[in-house]
DNA sequence: GTAATTGCAAAGGATTTGCAACAGT
DNA sequence: ACTGTTGCAAATCCTTTGCAATTAC
């Protein structure tokens, strides 16, 4: 019914000891739809009665990061945030709003075949995306916030 | 000559003053092509005779950012990068590779169209794009190194 | 003149690291 | 048994903040 079993076997494969931390972690991110920020993995992991230090945590993020499970994320907090890519969503992007914060996923599969295409163009081996884009949600504009700058808002073209 | 006058203008119409040290750091950041730190934006501060504090540093790449003149960059070493955004550079991409650390600018106005397109299908109101996309570099895949787990390295469709 | 900025140093906060005790193979 | 992991706390490092002196308007 899970996926760990996935992370289980990339450990393997790299000779990695399968340890009950990493396993609570994998389940705790496998498990949640959302962006997960550190804190929020450790209260999950208190509240499901494991005991994990925040370094375990932080190590085996990077693994599960490298295993390509798991995708790592910065929304401009100053931390980052993690989150599966089971189901319906593989390499996805984000809009992210200025004024109020919030997060939109966008699942556009001409994305990672645009990316794909580019990256090998360049003899790159792709493993992992991030694709963020940045401004204003449609209820802060409905709210009548408006961009920092409409001057030049794309200053290229001006120049 | 220079690209100043451009945030001088984005300062005035903010009604924020035009200081000599913030004239300095963008006169800085948009004299480089490459993606500086801001440890190598202090350098070449003090090499050019300027004695601009670390924090007004920051407080004026955040006004860069904001006016859409500059990109800020994270390619994963733990601290941000600073770009600008004119010439033949607009909202761009970069392929980083995992084992060397190079980047490489990926420039596909194809992106651009997408990305406006399908924030603007959201009724989202893009200001700042990023996408990163990380793996190995063809130096780097000729050297003979591989991808971290070539096992699931597209997870979502195995599953 | 008034209001905002600067620079310094101190504070803050996320992430990493060292090391003795411990768990996986 | 051996090797690698865990957990704690200390350390690290980027970034932000407080405040008196200074500068732009």
């Amino acid at each position: 019914m899970s996926y760990v079993h996935l992370f289980r076997r990339y450990l393997r494969e790299q000779g990695l000891p399968v340890t009950q931390q990493r396993e609570a972690v994998a389940e705790v991110v496998f498990q949640s739809e959302g962006h997960l920020s550190v804190e929020e993995i450790e209260a999950r992991l208190r509240a499901g009665g494991e005991r994990t230090g925040k370094a375990t945590v932080y190590r085996t993020l990077e693994m599960l990061v490298k295993s390509g499970l798991v995708a790592e994320r910065d929304f401009g907090e100053g931390f980052k945030r993690y989150e599966h890519l089971f189901g319906q969503r593989p390499a996805h992007g984000h809009l992210i709003c200025d004024e109020c914060g919030s997060v939109t996923e966008i699942h556009e599969a001409e994305f990672k075949r645009l990316q794909d295409r580019v990256a090998t163009e360049q003899g790159f081996a792709p493993s992992r995306y991030r694709l963020e884009i940045f401004g204003l949600c449609q209820s802060c504009r409905a709210a009548g916030h408006a961009l920092e700058w409409k001057g030049l808002s794309c200053p290229i073209e001006t120049v």
